[in-house]
DNA sequence: TGAACAGCTTGACGGTAATCAAACCTGGAG
DNA sequence: CTCCAGGTTTGATTACCGTCAAGCTGTTCA
């Protein structure tokens, strides 16, 4: 099964294709620390095969998932670009198989090629705006909906999905890491779950299945 | 009063300030729509005086405010440098002097001075990084928690807050819209404010006066 | 001076998620 | 096959916030 690069966080091979094709790749097994938190950020990593989380540690001890990234996802560059250090650890879930890019090597090929440079900003800038939208779901829509929005980014990574109509797709992630992610607790993602079960929705071993899709993008008002 | 610029959001005089200084200067009165949800996104802004919100409509037709920026800051950046539209809609909520400037005169400036780029590279990755820290905010923090996070940016602004000690300072907005930017409603703001009474903190009139500012640290966990 | 208004406060109520705790799978190791 | 560990489900309880509604206060304007 060949995995599709999500439009959304693509990276956008006609841009950075040329400088990723030239460096090398790097394999790591499932639970690798790409970074820590606190770390000189001084690289970025664009993800090829497997998956990778961002996560702070709260000072309770609890890990907050900040973002979850698969095949053909990049992460790292703001950190890298902003000069400082990261904000977040990155942690490989599953293994995967990436590039590293440094610093140098980045700032030689925007140096070398300067008509790249409105591109890579207009990448940031649509990042940029994602971010914005997640914030924007964590103040304006209940955990249940915040559900039902991620459930519908997660079929649109298995594929196209419908207005409206049957759909059936499996969880890309564990449910407490989903619960991470939207911000609730593992009791309350499998609580959340086996409500959406009044409103036409099957969950179990980690296949969804929806009578009508339109019972997402309702709730998560899309 | 003089207004500071606050560190985390000022638009970096030595980055910018050639490139503003060319550029005329707008006055606006409050309630000027800059621009709307949905509009392209060709410029962005730099304040220089005033306050500005950027807010979304939701469907239910409640605004929620996303940022409101104060003297010094720029928006509008991310959104112009991603070639679409603006997600947001900027307003000013007082009389306002800002600077407009137009995609084009910002790329021909990144044309002419590559050696700036990494330094609106750095830029765009702080702010984001600011971004990445809001959302955990809102993930990990009760809206308590994110209060007292408030009025400690708030404290931040007029003036340099101490670790610990009696603190007084005035809100730079009034209750509602303090409520819209930490996903409260006005009247759990009010109770919110109620509740830090038991905590040594006493507001009324929009001013603030906390015996001990380790209270507001230790809400918010910093 | 009084009316009108907006913003803030207070009250009551219901729904919902956090929390603590325990039971229940399920897959892997021995 | 059994045991074990992680992840998931369920239950009971509590606290919190959203909501609707009514009162309050200070300001503006006639």
């Amino acid at each position: 099964m060949s995995r599709r690069v999500s439009p959304a966080e693509g990276f956008h091979l006609d841009l950075l294709g040329p400088l990723i094709s030239e460096q090398p790749v790097t394999d790591v097994p499932a639970g690798t620390l790409l970074f820590t938190q606190g770390e000189e950020a001084d690289r970025f990593f664009v993800l090829l095969e497997g998956r990778v989380k961002l996560y702070t540690a709260s000072p309770s001890g609890a890990e907050n998932i900040m973002q979850v990234f698969g095949p053909g996802d990049f992460f790292g560059l703001p950190a890298m670009l902003s000069l400082k250090s990261y904000p977040v650890t990155g942690e490989a879930v599953a293994a995967s198989r990436l590039i590293v890019m440094h610093r140098a090597v980045v700032l030689e090929w925007l140096r070398a090629t300067p008509d790249q440079v409105p591109h890579l900003l207009a990448l940031l800038g649509r990042r940029y705006e994602r971010m914005l939208d997640s914030l924007a779901a964590f103040k304006v829509l209940s955990p249940r909906a915040r559900l039902c929005r991620y459930l519908l980014e997660a079929a649109a990574e298995s594929g196209p999905v419908p207005d409206a109509g049957p759909l059936s797709f499996a969880l890309p992630l564990p449910a407490h890491m989903i619960g991470g992610r939207i911000g609730l607790a593992p009791e309350n993602v499998s609580r959340a779950f086996r409500w959406l079960g009044s409103h036409g929705v099957s969950v179990s071993r980690g296949m969804v299945k929806a009578a009508d899709v339109a019972v997402f993008r309702q709730m998560a008002g899309r």
